[in-house]
DNA sequence: AAGGCGTGGTC
DNA sequence: TGACCAAGCCT
């Protein structure tokens, strides 16, 4: 029974490591709220955690609250998104913070259904919320938990497709205590992100190794299920990128005057018609700029 | 439900 | 060098 023997292993092993071990991040420092916990987890999706520290610091100094942020046009929080990539991220976090203002009277909901209503919140970041910002019992699964589970839990050395399962797997790790449940999801990500990574893991320095059904079996090569990433050089997600990095820094600009010697020029079209039909975008007296709102 | 969606660092 | 990877979400 592998589950119980993890389960044992992490209460036992793991998480006095996390408390040893654990990084120093912003969002983990005591009474960091639940707006800088809600904006952190934003930046967070698909962002390493060394891009996201200084934007985060300098978004949570100019809009302390999701009401402030509300107050500002969306064209404001792509600007200020910079080059984290995945500007949608920034619409949509306005986006929420609209909703929470009007909504939730500007406190960024507790309830995990209340924050999976929110714009751009699905199953990872609304209990991200939920139990780092509030601490709160649920189950808090990402990319790190999965590859921990995928090898301490089921011996495979990479995670299968995402599905609900995941869910119920952690929810079997978690202890019945709110707070040691927290700890542990914050441990087991730790550990998927410092040790237990994609590429070369460090099973050497793994505490709880002795638990690992991957590592019992020999470590072996198991069916991989990552969906490959599609080029991005010449992809029109690269003219995208290149269209709102100029609205971004050169303000409204005429159509043609938008990355003008873009190769191809019915890419650099397509992307702006796709950006406009995202809302990241918008015509307005012939010119191109970022959403007044 | 499979694919689209940025950007930069690493090996 | 190019492919992989990074605290996902939406349609």
């Amino acid at each position: 029974m592998p589950e119980l023997v993890v389960r044992t292993a992490l209460a036992e092993t793991l998480v006095p490591w996390y408390r040893a071990a654990a990084r120093e991040l912003p969002w983990r420092a005591p009474g960091f709220g639940a707006w800088g916990v809600l904006v952190s987890e934003f930046m967070l999706q698909q962002t390493p955690v060394s891009r996201v520290i200084p934007h985060l610091e300098a978004w949570l100094e100019r809009w302390p609250t999701p009401a402030a942020l509300a107050a500002d046009a969306p064209a404001e929080a792509v600007r200020q998104w910079a080059n984290l990539g995945y500007p949608r991220r920034a619409l949509w976090l306005h986006r929420a913070a609209v909703e929470i203002r009007d909504r939730h009277a500007g406190v960024v909901p507790r309830d995990v259904d209340a924050l999976l209503a929110l714009t751009g919140i699905g199953d990872y970041t609304a209990r991200a919320v939920a139990v780092f910002a509030y601490g709160d019992r649920h189950p808090v699964v990402d990319t790190n938990t999965r590859r921990v589970i995928a090898r301490a839990v089921h011996a495979r050395a990479q995670p299968g497709a995402p599905s609900r399962r995941d869910l119920a797997d952690m929810d079997g790790l978690l202890p019945a205590d709110d707070e040691a449940a927290a700890v542990m999801n914050a441990a087991t990500m730790e550990l998927g992100a410092v040790v237990c990574t994609a590429r070369s893991p460090r099973c050497g320095e793994c505490p709880i190794r002795d638990a690992c059904a991957w590592v019992a079996s020999g470590s072996p090569a198991t069916p991989d299920v990552r969906r490959r990433q599609a080029r991005y050089e010449g992809s029109d997600r690269q003219a995208r990128g290149a269209v709102l990095r100029a609205l971004r820094e050169s303000g409204p600009l005429p159509q043609e005057a938008v990355i003008p010697d873009w190769p191809d020029a019915r890419q650099r079209d397509r992307a702006i018609a796709t950006l406009v039909s995202d809302g990241l975008i918008e015509p307005e007296d012939g010119l191109l700029q970022l959403p007044r709102g």
